[in-house]
DNA sequence: TTCCTTGCAAAACTTTTGCATTAAA
DNA sequence: TTTAATGCAAAAGTTTTGCAAGGAA
């Protein structure tokens, strides 16, 4: 597994206003060292198995705390628990119907030809876009 | 609130393969009246001030059986709680990013350009598309 | 009768919260 | 020293399950 270095983490959350307790560069880190799809209990039991010790509740709040700032982004896909991205860029996702386990989409391989205007009243918010993939 | 002949109800659930009992019949017959999206606990409310006893098992079994056989589509939203939608035809939704709450995108309004092939050894299972609104 | 469905309560899960303890500035 | 974050356990919310009782064929 890579690593990133502490102080490249520190920097990024403090410019974000979080100030980087030893507990969130760990959750920090572990997702920003590269794009990816992870689950609070996979951070959680990642961590642990590194002999790193967090709380649950701290993997919560510190998750909850990053997708606010917009350091990562929680994704709204169905089936039991929240997903976390560590690509903040827009983009979209494959995702198997089995596993629930998603991959990003190249982000040349789809164009709109046509999208809704707001309703009044309303502004776009942003896009998700799922593509599910059954293995045959 | 507009109603729908039991018997057509009736029908289509055996057409499905599924025992058309009162209580299935009440959940479907709720649902299929229009196209709509809805939880299971507004259903389980909406039922009991009519007067008509159901539990909340059989809302969740019943939900989950129909959703198995096509007559109605869970929709992989996040946020605590499931949403059912007894519109099975392809389309796409707004999401009002605050409640939660689901619209139906008119379908002429989408239109794709490019969509990435599926990987090797997968197929298309179907497309999830939400625009999230925000009120301005 | 035989099989399937229902209802209730309890269990299983994910996520949040209250509060005493600990770490950061 | 003062403020904020952590950990634990308990609470909250949604969904599933086990089992006795009731309904359909």
């Amino acid at each position: 597994m890579n690593a990133i270095h502490p102080d490249i983490v520190n920097e990024r959350l403090r410019g974000c206003g979080i100030l980087p307790t030893v507990q969130r560069v760990r959750i920090a880190s572990l997702l920003l060292v590269a794009p990816q799809h992870l689950t609070a209990d996979q951070i959680l039991g990642e961590l642990r198995s590194r002999g790193e010790r967090v709380s649950k509740a701290t993997v919560y709040n510190t998750l909850n705390l990053l997708a606010g700032k917009g350091v990562i982004r929680q994704l709204a896909v169905d089936g039991g628990c929240a997903w976390f991205d560590s690509n903040t860029a827009p983009h979209f996702h494959f995702q198997d119907v089995d596993t629930g386990a998603l991959t990003d989409l190249p982000p040349e391989t789809v164009r709109f030809e046509r999208l809704p205007l707001p309703p009044m009243g309303t502004e776009y918010a942003g896009i998700e876009l799922f593509i599910r993939l059954r293995r045959v």
